[in-house]
DNA sequence: CTCAAAAGCTAATGATATTAGCTTTTGAGC
DNA sequence: GCTCAAAAGCTAATATCATTAGCTTTTGAG
């Protein structure tokens, strides 16, 4: 009976842990309690369910890497943004995996984190927009552009977390490769009239 | 008691159309049983576990998109190629979400599927360099490029079933301008000597 | 000091995967 | 056609989870 004076966010914190070290996939309830020091039930007083904590995970995840990525694009432009914020993105989600997984996590349409979560998304468009603000795309190009980097980057850190790509030597040459190639297809492509 | 006459093909099989209705996530031997009509531990006479059964679902997926690629490619080059692959590539895994995300299953290091698992990945990646041969990237690059290739369209399939990008709207041209602009980028590369 | 809300707990329920062990069908070989 | 072993199904049992209900104790505001 000592209370633990727990919190939500503290919990939450855990989860992430657990996450980052055992997976996403492997995230329960019960170890959660058992790293908090506290039975399964008593986690219902500070997250109603598995699944919204997973959804907390979700926004936990895209909230750091927002602003990981803010951290590393200030100051720069051009190439040297696009570079800085692609890389800083695969350090994230390779030094987080779980919360990084869990920001691919699909939202139940009933849960009320849903609209956060798509703000921190959108706050992460943005970033992105305003880096490409380099390569004199109009408005709807940009956002093709926007998309392209996203997926990009986002699928690379997917396959290597999976081990979808042979040996490990070279990835960081491939991913280097990877961005530069993207930027020498903007490049090319905002120059062209279209 | 009357015999079902089952095979590892049809529970497969039946899996493989839970997994893409209902997702892949909530594939359960339960669902499996209910579906090809027999109790749940019968299902272990032709499937060792849940998680095997997760793993075929993935060789199945990796299978099955191999060969639409390659029937998709034949008969062309270059450009066309490269689009066709990767129209290809997306409408497989927006008609089967369910075997295209078991494609990504992180298979346990003991199975013995993850052998043909990789076999098929490293056909998946052959085809990808073969469309590559026209544009004269040397050895190593060719490898950075199909990387490249595999990654964005990966990364945007997810997104796109995720709904991680705002509107559906305009999403056949953002991935079509993705892959030209990847091809752009290639193109580029290709002429300067790197 | 009081008392209501918050935070913890135990007990119970229901879903699921998995194992053990039994029964029945099937099919190969005689 | 008969036999028998293996294959394919079953029930029963176990363990792990998530979740709910309801109880107890602490905490903190007044």
């Amino acid at each position: 009976m000592p209370r633990m004076g727990l919190s939500t966010q503290q919990v939450v914190s855990a989860a992430a842990d657990i996450a980052d070290t055992d997976g996403f996939g492997a995230l329960s309830l019960a170890k959660v309690a058992a790293r908090v020091g506290v039975r399964v039930p008593s986690l219902y007083k500070h997250v109603g369910s598995l699944d919204e904590l997973r959804c907390r995970l979700g926004v936990l995840g895209a909230t750091e890497l927002g602003e990981a990525i803010r951290d590393a694009a200030v100051g720069l432009a051009g190439r040297d943004a696009l570079r800085a914020c692609c890389r800083c993105y695969r350090d994230y989600a390779r030094a987080h995996p779980g919360r990084y997984a869990a920001t691919q996590y699909r939202f139940p349409a009933t849960s009320p984190l849903g609209a956060e979560f798509a703000a921190r998304s959108g706050e992460l468009l943005d970033l992105v927009l305003a880096v490409l603000r380099g390569y004199a795309l109009d408005g709807e190009d940009a956002i093709h552009a926007a998309r392209l980097i996203r997926s990009g980057v986002h699928g690379f850190v997917v396959l290597e977390e999976l081990g979808g790509f042979g040996l490990p030597t070279e990835l960081d040459t491939s991913f280097d490769k990877a961005v530069d190639i993207i930027e020498a297809g903007l490049r090319s492509l905002s120059t062209k009239e279209n």
